[in-house]
RNA sequence: GGUGCGAUGGCCGAGCGGUUAGGCACAGGUCUGCAAAACCUGGUACAGCGGUUCGAUUCCGCUUCGCACCU
């Protein structure tokens, strides 16, 4: 039997310093069409997707940012997203808060939503910067995924028990188009200190009410099976509401399952690498 | 000081004279309509030293360290 070698840590990438000046021309030729701002959890995307943007418009190339995260679509859930609309200061956003808390959205929608910010942005001659950690929402449009030949899923009939996906379509979507050519800049932070990041942002979160914010979206009517669907803070804060968690087991398993989720993340960005995607890593 | 009980991988926790229990954490990975989801894979540890035995994590003794109780 073969010995199987035990697998070491992931070395981090090396971090590079972004050719801005480059990347200007390269956006002002046509050479990249899109910026894609990646990471993980807590590792600052969104503040240096900001300073981004503002560093281009100064360049005389003004963008905008496409959201790429799963749960920041959702009204009302802005704690436990860490959707902090204040750091985007007079940057425009994109798919953020387009469908109420307790709907579903999916890779499907989301890169119908993309192509139409895309397109919209690039029609006003200014720059898109995708920013998010989602990375199936990221690979799907960057790497274009097409989803013309699988069958549009259907709502079931009724009586029937199976999971209805009301924004699923039931016509067979317009044609793919190809994917922009992008660069990929990632955030990059050393696994402790990610951690101890999210344990921070944890607490604080706590401190700022969001147990109160999925309180309040159980007394909305917002399913608790739907919440506890959402992960993470939803979910675990709803057990804990539940009754199913002490407090200290709240933040104890909440903060154990962000670790796992960012090391999922990051594992997701390695996929994309070896697939042939180049990341740009930068220390934030 | 005496007596008794216990000492299992990062943590919890079974077990037996002759497979690597298991769980959690951790690590690596998968991923084309719920992705903050759903999955897959990985680690031979039995406190130390002797002894009995073909073979000891498992039996015996001593040592060390915990816990309990006693004068």
């Amino acid at each position: 039997m073969p010995k199987f070698r035990k697998p070491l840590p992931a070395a981090l990438p090396d971090p590079e310093t972004i050719d801005l000046q480059q990347l200007a021309a390269d956006l002002r030729s046509g050479a990249v069409e899109l910026v894609c701002v990646l990471g993980p959890t807590a590792s600052g995307k969104t503040k240096y997707a900001v300073s981004l943007a503002h560093e281009l418009a100064a360049l005389g190339l003004p963008a905008e940012i496409i959201s790429a995260d799963s749960r920041q679509v959702y009204r009302g859930m802005d704690i436990g997203t860490g959707k902090d609309l204040a750091e985007y200061g007079d940057i425009p956003y994109h798919i953020i808060d387009v469908r109420e808390a307790g709907t579903q959205y999916n890779v499907y929608d989301f890169v119908q939503d993309f192509r139409v910010a895309f397109d919209d942005i690039r029609s006003r001659g200014k720059v898109a910067i995708l920013c998010g950690g989602t990375g199936l929402y990221i690979n799907a449009v960057t790497a274009g995924y097409d989803f013309r030949s699988r069958k549009p899923l259907s709502v079931p009939s009724a009586g029937g028990d199976a999971p209805v996906i009301p924004s699923a379509p039931a016509v067979i979507p317009s044609e793919a188009k190809e994917s922009p050519r992008t660069y990929f800049i990632g955030t990059l932070v050393s696994r402790e200190i990610r951690n101890s990041r999210i344990d921070a942002r944890l607490k604080a979160r706590l401190a700022e009410g969001m147990i109160d914010e999925i309180r309040g979206l159980l007394e909305q009517g917002v399913p608790a099976a739907t919440l506890i669907g959402y992960g993470l803070e939803y979910k675990f804060v709803t057990l804990y509401l539940q009754g199913e968690l002490t407090e200290e087991e709240l933040f104890e398993k909440l903060s154990t399952a962000i670790h796992q989720f960012a090391k999922r993340q990051m594992t997701w960005f390695r996929g994309m690498e070896r697939s042939g995607a180049v990341i740009h890593w930068v220390e934030v």
